[in-house]
DNA sequence: TAACAGTATGTAATAATATAACATTTATGA
DNA sequence: TCATAAATGTTATATTATTACATACTGTTA
């Protein structure tokens, strides 16, 4: 069994928020919501957001710069991870295939490259705005 | 026949620098050395980058914010990209591979999505830094 | 418990990336 | 040649992210 993090009090208050937004959140925008729980400072939610996506509670939607919370084992550290993109209504949901990650993890092994992780970002449009 | 694009002045300028650069640029990197060429300021060099962009010339490497030439057929737009990039050395290169294209269009059928596009970034060590 | 190492915090300043708004010019095609 | 689309030039500003430095908290171990 691996050992569970326990967060401080600034990655706790910024993982909730994030867990409990619909959408992906920017780091603006969570530096707003937070400012009355005493986070001031831009670079007091970069630290917690570096963590959190160091320990893989959330991701980093890089093509929109912005956070969401991991929707699979929630314990995990993220080296593999695959993101569906409404280009219309901006919604985001994580891909959770072990096909494709182990089809992506081999194709990384036979190219010859010592690979740590990947992202993979899908953009079209949604079932609704389709 | 696809019509060919004619570059215009900026956008053909900019082209030739990340053409000629063996490594993803960043737009202030290609402002300083356009600049002699009478490119001055920050839009200028989003406009044809975006532009170089959307007729494929060119791929943003999204975790990067930096610009590549586009190592395929030059010609197409580009719906379906793949790079690995070294995490030490950082360079990057353009996977070029029709099974993984293949296997990526079709996912994106299946999973119900009206797909344009995907970006796929692989991340590791090059043959030379591992 | 004291000392240490590692991690996290707080704060100010600034760097790096990207876009809005507006006026003008150039290219393309009917 | 007229209309339209695309590109340009310029200024200002918005957005995203990091550097630098001082301080405090947490867990380990001597």
């Amino acid at each position: 069994m691996q050992k569970q993090h326990s967060l401080s009090k600034n990655q706790q208050i910024i993982l909730d928020l994030i867990v409990k937004s619909s959408e992906p959140l920017k780091a603006y925008s969570i530096l707003f919501n937070v400012q009355k729980k005493g986070i001031n400072a831009p670079l007091q939610v970069y630290r917690a957001l570096d963590k959190l996506v160091e320990i893989g509670k959330i991701h980093k939607i890089e093509s929109r710069n912005a956070f969401i919370a991991c929707q699979n084992s929630s314990c995990q550290i993220s080296k593999a991870t695959a993101f569906s993109i409404c280009e219309s209504c901006e919604n985001v949901s994580e891909i959770s295939n072990s096909k494709l990650s182990k089809y992506l993890a081999n194709f990384a092994d036979e190219a010859g490259m010592k690979y740590n992780k990947y992202n993979l970002e899908f953009f079209g449009l949604c079932k609704k705005c389709k």
